[in-house]
DNA sequence: ATGGAGTCTGTACTCAGATACAGAGTCAAG
DNA sequence: CTTGACTCTGTATCTGAGTACAGACTCCAT
C-alpha cells in the first residue's frame, strides 16, 4: 500500500491553486478527495493534480465551473446524459472554434500594436489606428446635467 | 455636415450590447460619445461601433476592462507610455499565444469526448478517462464532523 | 396634443468566482 | 512538551462585469 496520498497543500501548490479554492471546487462537486485521514484531514491522489489541472485549463478556456462539473460527470454509460452531454460538447466545440479565431486576431492587432510602439510607422493595423483617436478619457461626469438644467 | 450620428439605441442595438453596459463602459473611460445633443442624448458614430466592438472582442479574448482601457488609451507619441505599454504587449501576446494552445487541446479533448458519447471506444485521450474517474459528485458536506467529533 | 418608445441619471441588486478571517484542532521538529 | 506550520469548518467580504428599476425628460407619429 504505496503512501501515494497527498494533503491539501500538496495537491494546491503543484496545481497553483488556493487552499480555499481547492475547497470551493468541491463544495460544487467538481473535486472530492479520495478520502479523509482519521483527523479529517483531505487525502488526495495523483489523480486529482490531474483533475485540478483540468479544472484551471477548462476555466481558462472560457468555461464556467458548472460547464466542467457536467464535463467531469459525463456518464458514458448512460445513454440520456451522454446525448445532452452531444448537444452540450457540439457548441462548445464550435465556440472553442470562434474563441480560437478571435485570439488569432487580436494577437495580431496587439502585435502591430506593439510594432507601432516601436516606432514603426509600418503597417498598422488602419482599423485599430482609428480606435486610438480621440474618443478616450472618462466622460465628463457632468455632460448635460438633468434634473436642474436639461433646458426645456 | 452629414447627419451620420447615431443614439444610444442605434450603437447598442449594432453591437449587441446593452445601453447600460455601454454607459457603464463610458463612465469607465472607455468609450465617449463624440457628443451630446442639446437635450443630452449622447451621439455617436461609425467609429464608436469599432471600438464597441472591438471592446467586446477583446473581452472574449480574455482582457478585462482595464486592460483594454490601457489599449485604447495608448498614446504612440508618448514615450513613456509606450515603454510600459510594450511589456504590458508582449505579456499579453505571449499569454494570448499560452491560451490558443490551451484553447487547441481543451478542443481536442472535447472532440474524443464527443465521440467517446457517439459509442466509439476509440482513441479516447487517455489522460481524460481517467479524469472521469470515480471522484466526482459533490462531497459528503459532513466528512469527519469537527467541534463536536474529531476524536480526542 | 397625446401616448408610446427612447433616453437620461442614480442607486441598488445580481452573479460567478475567489479571498479573508476567526476559532479550533493537528502534526512534527527541536 | 512546546511551538510554528498545517488543516479544518463556517461565515463574511471582495471584485469584475453586468442588470434592474425608479423617476424624469424627450421625441415623434398619429
Amino acid at each position: 500500500m504505496r503512501q501515494s496520498h497527498l494533503k491539501m497543500g500538496e495537491l494546491t501548490r503543484a496545481c497553483h491553486v488556493s487552499d480555499q479554492a481547492a475547497r470551493l471546487y468541491e463544495r460544487m462537486g467538481l473535486l472530492k478527495p479520495v478520502g479523509r485521514t482519521a483527523k479529517g484531514y483531505r487525502l488526495y491522489d495523483a489523480e486529482s493534480v490531474e483533475r485540478l489541472r483540468f479544472i484551471k485549463q477548462a476555466q481558462r478556456s472560457g468555461f464556467s465551473l458548472e460547464d466542467i462539473k457536467a464535463l467531469l460527470h459525463l456518464d458514458l454509460q448512460d445513454e440520456l446524459t451522454c446525448a445532452s452531454m452531444k448537444d452540450l460538447l457540439d457548441r462548445k466545440i464550435q465556440a472553442l472554434s470562434e474563441r480560437m479565431k478571435e485570439l488569432a486576431d487580436m494577437r495580431d492587432v496587439l502585435q502591430s500594436l506593439r510594432q507601432a510602439c516601436d516606432g514603426e510607422p509600418g503597417p498598422l493595423c488602419p482599423a485599430f489606428l482609428k480606435l486610438c483617436g480621440p474618443q478616450c478619457a472618462p466622460s465628463d461626469p457632468n455632460p448635460a446635467r438633468r434634473k436642474t438644467p436639461f433646458q426645456r
